[in-house]
DNA sequence: GATGAATGAGTATTCATTCAT
DNA sequence: TATGAATGAATACTCATTCAT
């Protein structure tokens, strides 16, 4: 019987799901233990069987949002540049990601043990990219020049990024300004 | 008799000069108004003589930095391209005021008028490098094709990503690799 | 099981117990939330479990005091006449009340939201009052010229307003007197 | 030369009437002194060259405002009576007194030197109104078996308390009925 | 496991008053 | 006398977390 497990593993995602709103919506600090308890319809002791903290929590939206808002490139059969030439026209769709991994870096900052967790779960999930990414500068014969790893970051740094912008309302390019302009650059690392 | 409005000066100096190391060393957050008078030696009443508000403090620690830390491209009567490209190889330097403006960032998510002061700070700013790079685009002939703006945007985002990337201890990319790799990108834009 | 529920209303009703000993002894404004977790061995914490506020302390005390210690006349079967007169020979009895009161109009004129709270409870009784004295006006055969809410309202304000001079340590009347006044008043009203 | 002297004067009883307009409007525990003195367009530090207290200012506006606004019966001629009925019939008049005389009586509650001002100048007001009054008993042949200081003390109290129920937003009859009770309880004591 | 009352440290901010200039 | 910066104690209220039931 492997119910009561269900309900539980339901119940935790339930409420990952509503402090990932909630995170997003108002802000990880201005986020109490109580409004989520209120949101979810448990008390705050029910929360605290499936979490030991408050900062788990947000560690387990970033971590659920994170495999589910930002597919791996070339998973779709299209090459390298397509592919992040799309994501990049599509960013608008990942606001509430980017807002939840602002979130996540402040609190990091904070929090010696939110940054380990943060890190080993990103780190992880970043190493895995790295891997794939090499795998593509074989297959479609990119320049070994061009140090992959670098080219990583750089992609994350940007989405990252414009979600600290979009925190401070600042005006962003159109979705197919910003695609072209990643086009543009793409191309001038994957050769021509 | 100037001296008791430059003493008034040099105390919000001082003041903000230690809001900003108490800011990144331990988060906008878990810094208190009091502790902040324990460093300065002031006491809080005359803290709030000076600023209106805890967040009027992060403002303007921002606003000091930004003029400080991030310079005007193509200053030194270098070009485009080499101007970015010596930006991102000593990107560690601007390490704590990208500390500072993902605090700035957090804090805009949860406080109405954070945001829309730091808005207005930072939006006038990058109108400021708006023009600057409209007219490098004429004068060094870059390709018209290429949208500046979003080229700013874009090297905004990736500085602002890397400091998200640091409050989480993501290791970065060597200096000199990083540099190479704007010189590629940038290289991409201007047109060889 | 109603235990807890017992003890919660217990506590609640000893909070206001010493709530009111407090806010007549010192004044409303001077006690401090920490003075009334003191003095009730409570922390502050669970005081604002049971109340939302300091506020809703003072209205809690007066709407307890309201009803104990200011009873409907005619009530011991005496007549209109009769029952105001004793009552205003034992003024002295409810100086206490009178201070709550006096602590309550204070409060109401700084906090809309207390004066709404102290209207609502406050126009209640008055309304109930003001049908109890039409039906003494009918039933001793009171001159039907006399209007019975204002005279309510007289000698509600008369009460009120010895607390006032109460607070300035203004010499009252002698219990007798003021008794005596009350019936050479009240003959005027209900004709001899 | 009394000019600088009048100037002081003139100071003092602008600072008296804004204080006033001021504790009537906000209560005097919500009007802080650098209200005033924005109001006044004074320094906080010329103002305590004119009081020692915040509280002296509260004494200061209510001893000028008694004086101003309760004027003695039987001054205009007319019987006491009369006098007492066009008092209550204009009692709307008086709002602002006795809003200030609420304040005073919380401040009084909570501040012994407050208590004891006021109760040094009202006691003063009142004997010489008892004196007042027994003249009137004599020269309008009253009953001597009236007791005039309570009559005074019983009009105090009503024109008190009906600030205190002011405070609260509870309606208040009409001054014309209002008017008429005066008349008939009035001629219960002075003998038809 | 769930409950939700209790904990109690912690925070931003205010304000009457002072005093060097 | 006037100024207004500085004082610093004081306050209401919140909230992550615990734990007896």
């Amino acid at each position: 019987m492997t119910a009561p497990l269900e309900k539980t593993r339901a119940t935790r995602a339930a409420l990952v799901e509503s402090a990932t709103a909630l995170f997003v919506e108002k802000g990880y600090g201005a986020v109490s233990v109580r409004d989520l308890a209120r949101r979810t319809q448990m008390t705050s002791g029910a929360i605290y069987g499936q979490f030991r903290n408050k900062a788990d929590l947000l560690v387990a939206a970033i971590v659920e949002h994170i495999s589910l808002d930002l597919e791996q490139p070339s998973r779709q059969g299209s090459d390298f540049r397509t592919a992040i030439t799309r994501q990049w026209r599509t960013y608008r769709s990942r606001a509430g990601m980017r807002a939840l991994l602002v979130e996540g870096a402040a609190a990091a900052r904070v929090d010696e043990e939110v940054r380990s967790q943060l890190n080993e779960v990103l780190s992880a999930r970043i190493a895995d990219w790295k891997r794939i990414y090499h795998d593509i500068q074989e297959q479609e014969g990119i320049d070994p020049d061009v140090d992959m790893d670098a080219v990583l970051i750089m992609l994350w740094a940007t989405e990252l990024g414009l979600g600290v912008l979009e925190s401070w309302d600042v005006e962003l390019p159109k979705p197919g300004v910003w695609g072209q302009l990643a086009d543009r650059i793409l191309a001038s690392l994957v050769g021509q």
